[in-house]
DNA sequence: CTGTTAGCGCCTTCAA
DNA sequence: TTGAAGGCGCTAACAG
């Protein structure tokens, strides 16, 4: 059971060479063949692994990263790590994990804490970047790179929310619609609560020879805040709203909820959109319009920039690309032969 | 921005002690209050944070736990890992993540990975515990609970996957159903594709005057495997199956998509069930009733069981619950005022 | 209570 | 090519 944890030392007593032999097999090389088998024999029979943490001490490099995070139990975040892990795992690298609970607090006392465990450096999807963040990204000599909030000070890599908004803002004004309501998160959250929002607002309102209307409602990221909306809805929809812009799919899917409730149908009686492109969205009935992020690929971005500033080569990184998912939750308005809907699968 | 590391003997240096003084500050105790003072101040002004390597290489434990997945993105492992943070972040343990990619190979690889690592436990969430798991966990030192699978032969703990099938079958056979599709996944996975299953034949089939019917229909995991199932579903509707039991809650969103596609009404035409208890389950139209499980809580109790093979207190772990939610998508059978619904709240 | 002395296991000059 | 020696930063006896 408990196996004595062989050393190196042991193994260059059994192979009847010097430790420092066994280290230079280990890694650079500069030794005969004889000997290199002679070691290779011992180090198969006896299971030997290089100590971890001593290795870590001599060596300037951990090979791990950290990763904060918001909350665990996200679809988004799932989808981050699936990508951060492809481009770490082949390198070697090893991600240390943690989880700020949607709090500044935690997320700053998980960064400080990842940068004394020795880690190569961090990536973290931030909640929002404050004045403290910077400072303590500048006061650390542990390279960070952000995601999911950007701030001009520090690096970063997001998909472009502002870009994402005007997307459905210029397909929504294609379809037709001249007056929506827009739920959405608190300002708080610069990237969903503000560029998001701001995006749609642009682009909905851009080039029309009337006016377009965009009410305001706002509700917190889960089923069950969307779904209290459900009454200040209906309120702008008698005002006249053909359209409810959610702020996320999952805010979407609890407007769904409501709407189903009261028999309101979806989309003739009123259309519905969301952010994001979950899996879910697209079996649920009727199948969300949406804006499709890639979290995935902003993983594996991320995962990248920071492989970059580690290694100094730290240029800019190509744009995350955005596509408007068409399916079923928007309806055509205006009786006119309305012009054919551009493409709206290139980057905004 | 490059901060020399400062090591413990410059703050000794600095507060006119010896290294080990400063060692007795940061660790039991044993100084006057005088030098713990120049100390202390030395400490927050230099900002000094113990190298995490240097001191694991001397102290036994690492404080890092491993833990490998089956996959990133999946809401039930977020849930997990949320559970397992809540037990082992207020103990200080760190948690090193590995994802498996669904093969048993990566798993094990990832096992024996993280045993290098140095940590000092590894919770597994397995896709399928082999003779190799055992072997390999016999021959490390490092001590791993699984969860998701079991085996005698190993530490384990998860929930109760026959319970759970035994809990739907008496609830629809008490709702009145005496012919039903079981919609599974390969007897591979024992705990999904194996125990489920046979729980809830089991019941279903228990205590009949009549003999029940089931028939069954195999699929993946994932919505649109499920959705390609549902021309083989209607030829055993038409054969007289009134419910579709769905091995997974995203196996019945898939189901529930086909369905509506062909104006099947769900609960009134057949009768849809889970098992899972997502929170997206609660929000489609209808409901979807199912069995819940708290992965959160199978977490914290996966972290505690491994913590307390550490500390030697190797005892069982006491039992997880599980829950019934009766919601929207069954339809009671029958003209005769059947019995009341017992209690499933209870564990089975 | 405190400083001195040994290493933890590994890598890396430095001579040989 | 190889071995000896030194040290990474820290903790833990051991004497004072």
């Amino acid at each position: 059971m408990s196996e004595h944890k062989v050393t190196i030392q042991e193994i260059a007593d059994m192979a009847g060479v010097s430790k420092s032999t066994v280290s230079r097999y280990l890694n650079q090389g500069y030794i005969s063949e004889e000997k290199a088998a002679r070691i290779r024999e011992v180090i198969r029979a006896t299971g030997y692994k290089a100590n971890f943490f001593a290795k870590r001490l001599k060596m300037k490099e951990s090979k791990l990263v950290g990763v904060v995070l918001p909350r665990m139990d996200s679809v988004t975040v799932g989808k981050l790590l699936t990508g951060i892990g492809r481009i770490f795992e082949p390198r070697g690298y090893q991600g240390l994990l943690l989880s700020s609970q949607l709090s500044v607090d935690k997320e700053l006392a998980n960064i400080r804490n990842l940068a004394q465990q020795g880690v190569d450096g961090i990536i973290v999807d931030s909640v929002g970047i404050t004045e403290r963040h910077v400072q303590l990204a500048r006061s650390l000599d542990v390279p960070i790179v952000f995601t999911g909030q950007q701030h001009a000070d520090v690096h970063w890599l997001k998909l472009d929310d502002y870009a994402a908004g005007r997307l459905m803002g210029a397909y929504l004004r294609q379809m037709g619609h001249a007056h929506a309501v827009f739920l959405g998160v608190s300002e708080r959250d610069k990237a969903v609560g503000g560029d998001r929002k701001r995006g749609f607002l642009d682009a909905f309102q851009e080039g029309r020879t009337g006016e377009a209307l965009v009410d305001f409602v706002e509700t917190g990221f889960d089923f069950l805040s969307a779904y209290g909306c459900g009454p200040a809805l209906e309120q702008h929809m008698a005002g006249g709203a053909t359209v409810v812009v959610c702020a996320t799919d999952n805010i979407a899917l609890g407007v769904l909820r409501y709407f189903h409730e009261l028999r309101v149908r979806v989309p003739e009686d009123v259309s519905v959109t969301g952010f994001g492109g979950y899996d879910v969205s697209a079996v649920v009935y009727p199948a969300l319009t949406t804006v499709q992020f890639d979290y995935d690929l902003v993983g594996m971005k991320t995962a990248q920039y920071l492989l970059d500033v580690l290694s100094g080569t730290d240029e800019p990184v190509g744009e995350l690309p955005l596509h408007l998912i068409e399916r079923e939750s928007v309806r055509r308005l205006g009786s006119d032969e309305a012009a054919p809907v551009e493409s709206f699968h290139a980057l905004a």
